[in-house]
DNA sequence: TGAAGCATGTAATTTGTTACATGATTGG
DNA sequence: CCAATCATGTAACAAATTACATGCTTCA
């Protein structure tokens, strides 16, 4: 069995799998949708070649249902398990660019205001989308995705300020 | 010719290329790395395999050195400043999410004081690296870029408040 | 009962990343 | 003058995106 490289994508279907226990891609893709997609989307073909991979490599086992669709159901093993904790215990410095295509435009010369103009209005609906998520379930979800939510807010309340700050001129 | 599809990544080159006239990709590559790298890296090889893909498609030409060591002098064509003005003169409301793997990892359940240790030190780092290079050459830049690093900086900050708030505990 | 839209999956394509390979230059 | 590093380029590989295809439900 060839060593398979594990991406952030594989974490995220062995994580979302160890919570949900048993999971067909498409419950994967629901669960992911109104938490971790707010910070970290997936491509929905992902969702079902991932485990494929996970499962080649025996961090995942497959079943498929008996009867009616004959579903792929997922389950993670211990070895599974273990990369995950493991990866998980293993604090990172990495880091990620921002990567934003409105400040990419601005870097190469777009006119500020009309631009701010746009991406205001993005942000503005992002950051709202969000709050609406923290007052509704708040203490239902795990400490780690509240935190991450916290994150995401203040990221965007960063944008709103620099935007506006453009907008006007 | 088929409509070849443009990526940012095409923008950046198309972008730096405007900017510097005539340029091989090694030279693009020492541009980047003191700017935009700073928010939107590019691979190595992508300072070659794109400028390639944009001559194919008219919006670059080539030109091999006659001495020495023959490199490739690529210029922006008539064709290519057009789709590239175009591309700037259309705001965008696109959204990036963070994709940030050290918040990732706290999704997922990882103890939040050791990563928040190991992300402060990244984070902080690259704060003064993005400062200093504010405090030196300001003026020089054009607007865009300035405006750029100071997004980069306000997020940096933004990161550190963050991850402080979780380092002792 | 049939059209619309969810659910499910795979294949093809494109892009990005990693790895390889070698040529020049410079300073010790 | 040779070792280290910078410069230059391409090829192979892996991953992500897009496109395709079709099966089930539900409700008008």
């Amino acid at each position: 069995m060839a060593a398979t490289r594990l991406t952030p994508t594989s974490y995220i279907i062995l994580g979302l799998l160890e919570q949900a226990g048993t999971a067909t891609p498409y419950e994967l893709k629901r669960v992911a949708a109104t938490s971790l997609a707010n910070f970290w989307l997936l491509q929905h073909a992902q969702f079902y070649t991932e485990p494929e991979r996970l499962t080649g490599a025996g961090y995942l086992t497959v079943e498929r249902e008996r009867h009616g669709r004959r579903r792929k159901l997922y389950s993670i093993t211990s070895a599974g398990k273990q990369v995950l904790a493991e990866w998980r215990a293993q604090p990172t410095g990495e880091f990620t660019e921002l990567r934003d295509p409105g400040l990419l435009k601005l870097f190469l010369g777009a006119k500020p205001a009309p631009l701010a103009e746009a991406q205001l209005e993005t942000h503005r609906a992002k950051l709202q989308e969000y709050e609406a998520l923290r007052t509704k379930d708040t203490g239902r979800r795990p400490r780690g995705q509240r935190l991450a939510l916290d994150a995401g807010i203040a990221h965007e309340r960063e944008w709103v300020r620099f935007w506006s700050g453009l907008a006007e001129e």
